[in-house]
DNA sequence: CGGAGTTTGTAACATTTGATACATCCCTAA
DNA sequence: TTAGGGATGTATCAAATGTTACAAACTCCG
């Protein structure tokens, strides 16, 4: 029995209350299917023409390199859903292997069906879109942050972020490895620009507390 | 008075007659809207509540860097929508400046009435769900291609794409100049790098085309 | 055929970053 | 308090790429 409650708080239903929920998924077919620890839940590249949501347990998202080195991408806990993006689109395949973490049970609509849904529901159609667009408008921003050359434009730009308009001093929500991580960087690279930053009193490092001493010299980092 | 010819070529609207896309029209509220050139269309940051779509003439996007300095980013001509992944999401902010190119005019619906078109026909809906997937799954791609640390990964990973389970020889679409900058590389840099792999003997590079001497090495480029 | 403009190949040198190693600082638990 | 582990700062050298400059090849016209 699907546990609408839970449901309910999945980022595809939420808003809508599970009686509500309870109702409009009477008029779809749907299925709940079970994987045991390690199964295979799909394959990357099969074609994603249903929409899976994780109930119970959760899932990792593995990708294989060319020389079939497979590494994590993601977990995706319950009540999340997978792959929202690779529904619809040109190349509807998944990009990555997920395999069950541990025993896992998951809601599986066609993509007729889920369509259904969408023009049914204006709520779970919004919450969708919201959804998909979410992810590209994070993948583009992604892009932009990648586009800086130099490590010390990548700083320029994360810190200058963080701050807006507020005071000048930052606290660091990651630690440096996390960070140089997210960059695409080694760890002590970004350790010596920040040292080159430092010394030459665009900013004052004190280990995860920043404080921005020459916005404007910053801003010129950013000129390319 | 609306084109419906041109409007139904729209990627928005694809795949539905002109009779039928008036008769969906009538049943929303919609403005048409004339701008001169260079006229300012929207302004980066601005709240993005309404989707528009070019119906004449064309417009650029543009971005501001932290210097006040603007870039163009792309050219939108007829009959394609602005900014589609920014109407819903998180941030449904513009990314970018918007201004005309010339004499253009603009559809314009408020985001309450498209989505009543998205539920009323379910052409629309896949349309724009097909839309902003496959913008995603691009830039998705994209971050894959930038995440390749060295130009040798870059150049094998974009050879063997290209080559796919054809002959070996392939003719390069691009420039090396345009190449370079889709790679995020200087073309000197990009020159060097394919002279080595032809010195080596993975590749026999004669100007545009490339031939692809040794498959299995080059994948191991891809190990990292 | 010939010359101008564009694309491509190459070279020398400067800069940036990666890799590795190690010292130092901070926090926590015994 | 103190030992130990993790996070951070720094140094050294190697590798990769950028910068600049120029030569060679190709293309397009006249």
């Amino acid at each position: 029995m699907l546990d609408f409650e839970l449901l309910a708080k999945s980022p595809v239903f939420m808003g809508i209350s599970a009686e509500r929920l309870f109702e409009i998924m009477q008029q779809v077919h749907y299925q709940v299917k079970g994987f045991q620890k390690n199964e295979l839940v799909v394959h990357a590249g099969d074609e994603c023409n249903r929409l899976f949501i994780v109930l119970e347990g959760s899932v990792k998202g593995e990708m294989a390199d060319y020389t079939g080195k497979t590494i994590k991408i993601e977990d995706i806990e319950a009540p999340r859903p997978l792959a929202a993006a690779f529904l619809f689109g040109k190349n509807n395949r998944f990009p990555v292997t997920v395999i069950a973490n541990e025993q896992v049970s998951l809601l599986s609509i066609s993509k007729p069906e889920f369509l259904k849904l969408l023009q049914q529901d204006s709520r779970i159609l919004t919450n969708y879109l919201n959804s998909i667009s979410s992810r590209a408008q994070f993948l583009s921003q992604r892009i932009k942050f990648l586009s800086f050359k130099t490590i010390r434009q990548k700083i320029a730009h994360y810190l200058l972020d963080l701050a807006g308009d507020r005071l000048a001093v930052v606290e660091l929500p990651l630690s440096q490895a996390q960070l140089a991580e997210f960059f695409g960087v080694t760890r002590p690279s970004l350790a010596r620009a920040m040292g080159e930053l430092d010394h030459e009193g665009l900013i004052e490092v004190q280990r995860r507390s920043v404080r921005i001493l020459d916005k404007q010299k910053m801003n010129e980092l950013l000129k390319g």
